[in-house]
DNA sequence: GGCCAGGTGCGTA
DNA sequence: TACGCACCTGGC
């Protein structure tokens, strides 16, 4: 794998900025764009592309152009203990395109190429545990919009100021225990409110230990521990894990993913065929089902 | 007006 | 164990 590495770094408009050689064909769009976070939105970039938002309690832009891929908002430190690992660029994704691809039988494989080419430039985020739990318990039936409006809404009125005072960090789960379900509730969350109260009481308390959760030795082992939460099933298990927990074995099986067991497959694909990368093929098979739906529609 | 949106809990067979 | 159905809300 080409090494990642700072070719740049400095200050503009006041704000800190590196500028990486970036692996190969990694996506800042792709990556924003495929629906494993909420709290980034498209920005203006002159001759590029770029998402600004907050994550790990900081405001910061990804920019991506001709010449790389460049982080408004971290200075060199910042960027190798924070946003190295969140953007995952220790992992080898062209070893796990490899081994997503030549999974299964010559027909699957031949899916998973197809899939794998359209969602070339995708990584999975290390996104914080507490803030991806509480996030997919808000999106359960419910649309992407919606649900960024709902988590915006949290962070306005439960959150922190970012260190910079440019935004709001994700409130702790303690701050919306403190909240209580009514204040949940008042920000249009509906059913749900119940289930983030449930969740923060919990984690705030201890009883639900999301340390523990994330050293679990097994799979079985960290699901059942989150989906003792009222309104944690399954998939909001697996995202939660595959997005906030480093667990990318993690399968999350959603209405998307039906379609695609539907559409591509003869009886879906069987998730431990991927080992322990799961969850890149699921989220590679996902992204390549809202692509041609796009298209059709 | 009814249906759907990246599910889940609950009641019923 | 395996269904069907309701659930808050907003958009079409």
């Amino acid at each position: 794998m080409k090494k990642t590495g700072i070719v740049d770094a400095g200050t503009k408009n006041g704000r800190p900025y590196v500028k990486l050689a970036a692996p190969e064909g990694f996506s800042v769009f792709k990556t924003f764009d495929c629906g494993q976070c909420f709290r980034f939105d498209p920005t203006e970039y002159r001759d590029g592309y770029a998402v600004s938002g907050v994550a790990h309690g900081r405001c910061v832009s990804f920019a991506e152009d001709g010449n790389g891929v460049t982080v408004i908002g971290s200075d060199e430190s910042d960027f190798a203990n924070i946003w190295e690992n969140y953007l995952a660029f220790d992992e080898d994704y062209d070893e796990i395109d490899r081994i997503v691809t030549s999974a299964l039988d010559e027909a699957g494989n031949a899916v998973m190429r197809r899939a794998a080419e359209v969602s070339h430039g995708i990584r999975i985020l290390r996104q914080e545990p507490w803030e991806a739990l509480c996030s997919f318990i808000i999106s359960q039936n419910n649309n992407i919009p919606r649900i960024k409006k709902i988590i915006s809404a949290l962070c306005e009125n439960f959150g922190e100021k970012t260190g910079d005072g440019l935004g709001m960090a994700f409130p702790t789960a303690r701050a919306l225990a403190d909240a209580g379900e009514d204040r949940i509730f008042a920000l249009k969350t509906g059913f749900r409110a119940g289930y983030i109260a449930d969740a923060a009481r919990r984690v705030a308390d201890g009883e639900i230990d999301l340390d523990r959760v994330a050293a679990a030795e097994t799979y079985e082992e960290a699901e059942s521990e989150l989906m003792k939460i009222r309104g944690v099933g399954p998939k909001v298990a697996a995202c939660s894990l595959l997005f906030g927990f480093g667990r990318t074995e993690a399968y999350p099986v959603d209405t998307w993913m039906k379609k695609v067991a539907a559409r591509h497959f003869e009886s879906g694909p069987d998730p431990k065929k991927f080992g322990r990368y799961a969850g890149v093929a699921q989220q590679y098979l996902f992204y390549m089902e809202r692509y041609i739906n796009s298209k059709e529609n």
